[in-house]
DNA sequence: AATATAGGTTTAATCGTTTAAACAAAAAAT
DNA sequence: ATTTTTTGTTTAAACGATTAAACCTATATT
């Protein structure tokens, strides 16, 4: 049934010339390599026929270019990343690159894991949304020579390219926001990380209240470990909220924390934003479901993928090609959940 | 900086021997090919040394084996199906085998593209979650002997393997739940689809009135395009209740469907369920977060994504393999939604 | 007429592996 | 002391493509 695979060899053989002329034709390259007009013809007739598809793998090994990026994801079952993979592979088969993607689930040792075998594959370079401890991964790329792009998170001590969010402002745009929305004990629930764009959302918190002349209140900051979420967003929400000083408003640092408190929060039959005023990070359908329609800090998502694909795949045509960083603003999209004091 | 990529023929250089040598104690077939015990053990401490890492590709083009499996994912940016895809990728690679994916975005010819972008990639066989009208794909597959698993997807007139739920079933049950529960005027809103799993959610869906003797009203299905899908949804719910049988319950076919439906719901300010019973397909976080939690159809997600790898795998280890379909269950999980009727 | 140039095609090496077959030397069997 | 067997190693072809170089032949230039 299935007859073999097509190579240039059987076309040459049809044609009765050698696999040279047929490798010049079907490159496009008859003109460079003065192949006859007539044989050229009746060549791209033959290798039509046939329905010759080149094999990418003979290519590669013979040219050193697998026009392949490996693409590794902290969190594929994310909503937020999943869209931000669905663009990344758009945009790179667009350029003529294949995109082979690995979910490391935030976890650092399958992101080794991941690293390898994508290295294996021969994948000419990365565009990474980099888990927590990942460091010594870049610094491995970075000496081996071997052209990556961050995305989304990067590290602040390692030098590299990278295409992320302004994260201080976007945090500090939802402070100043609810601050003028008239909330006045704003708390902040994050993830304990040492990743850079966890920090810095809690820094641009902490400075919108500063810069407000809000005294904060350290019991208003909570940082929550991943693998317990569910649990530690509740007590993190308990405590915010049976302080002396309990907060009239949220900052969630991420979808999956807005998602863990809002159920919380339905589950303590608090009602948004009556008694608790509420920000998120990051956006998804989600949002628009709840009874009041959640404010979030919208990102670029298809700007940010494009723009990684793109410097990327600079990068690698160009090894000369510099540093390369580049900051995103995230929009504040207000909705109900923050709606202004006096309003209420 | 970045040395060359040790060979093969770095070691044998280094070790003072012949590159097959090599190759047979990296592969561990010393025993078989009767490798001096030294020598093997020299080998494997350059090899250890130089860090090396064989080039896939090369040993592809050898062997002929790719171990890489295209993955073809109807909708990416759909939770649903990231979570699918990260299943896939992960269980694959615990098998030996490289994930390539693409989101064709419900678009047959994207498909196509990614189709053959992929077999140039020498992928070994196929995860389809199909879209709509790609028909000839799977055709095309089979005629070339492609080994190939549907996911989630399958067209009942074209025998394949598969792995799906029984969507009659998921869907019968929904509306018996419905029923039960004392709600009468049952509407169904579903996608205008050709494929055969929204059809059989329409099928069962009738099936259950029709088994308990509720006259089907013909205003009660309504079958949306994908592409107008917010605009048709609204009509869709403003006709089921303009309706002189106006529905007192809804199920949807989708989880997309029901965000945008739930979303409308909200802005009539009906209430669910006291307005509107609802049961949907699909899961996602989104649920959780109504006001009111939504009774839905779970599916085995991890067991869906690890039957395919299997079946695919299991095809590929040999090809005579026949053909394997398996259908699984997906459970209705019970929640506020669909409260019975009597208790409201 | 001898030489240079252009036109058209083939040869052969190469990429990094695998592996059947050939080869050589040592050990066992005659 | 031969022959056979075993053990250990190398050779070389193959996978499917690319491409510099070599090679013809015919025409143009001197």
């Amino acid at each position: 049934m299935s007859k073999k695979k097509i190579s240039l060899k059987d076309i040459a053989q049809q044609a009765g010339v050698s696999t040279a002329l047929v490798s010049y034709v079907l490159n496009g390259k008859e003109k460079e390599s003065r192949v006859g007009h007539e044989i050229a013809l009746k060549i791209k007739k033959i290798a039509k026929e046939l329905n010759y598809q080149p094999n990418h793998l003979a290519k590669s090994l013979r040219s050193g270019k697998t026009y392949t990026i490996g693409l590794i994801i902290a969190d594929l079952s994310n909503p937020f990343f999943a869209n931000i993979a669905r663009i990344v592979e758009d945009e790179a088969r667009h350029n003529g690159y294949t995109v082979i993607i690995g979910s490391s689930d935030e976890n650092a040792e399958k992101s080794w894991d991941l690293l390898n075998v994508l290295l294996n594959r021969q994948v000419e370079g990365f565009i990474i949304v980099s888990s927590e401890n990942a460091e010594n991964q870049i610094y491995y790329l970075k000496e081996k020579n071997i052209p990556f792009v961050l995305l989304d998170r990067h590290f602040s001590e390692i030098q590299t390219d990278f295409v992320t969010i302004n994260n201080f402002k976007a945090s500090y745009d939802a402070g100043i926001h609810l601050l003028q929305r008239g909330y006045r004990n704003i708390g902040m629930i994050a993830y304990k990380s040492q990743l850079f764009h966890m920090k810095e959302r809690i820094r641009g918190y902490l400075y919108a209240l500063k810069d407000s002349n809000v005294h904060f209140h350290k019991n208003w900051l909570k940082e929550v470990r991943f693998n317990y979420i569910e649990k530690e967003v509740k007590a993190a929400i308990d405590s915010m909220l049976a302080s002396d000083l309990p907060v009239d408003a949220i900052i969630f640092a991420t979808y999956g924390l807005a998602i863990n408190g809002l159920k919380y929060i339905n589950e303590l039959h608090l009602k948004v934003p009556t008694d608790l005023g509420i920000v998120s990070f990051g956006q998804a359908e989600g949002f628009d479901l709840y009874y009041c329609p959640i404010t979030y800090l919208k990102q670029p998502i298809e700007d940010l993928g494009k723009t990684a694909v793109e410097l990327l795949v600079k990068k690698l045509k160009n090894p000369e090609q510099g540093m390369q960083q580049v900051l995103m603003e995230a929009k504040l999209i207000v909705r109900e959940s923050s709606k202004a004091k006096h309003e209420l």
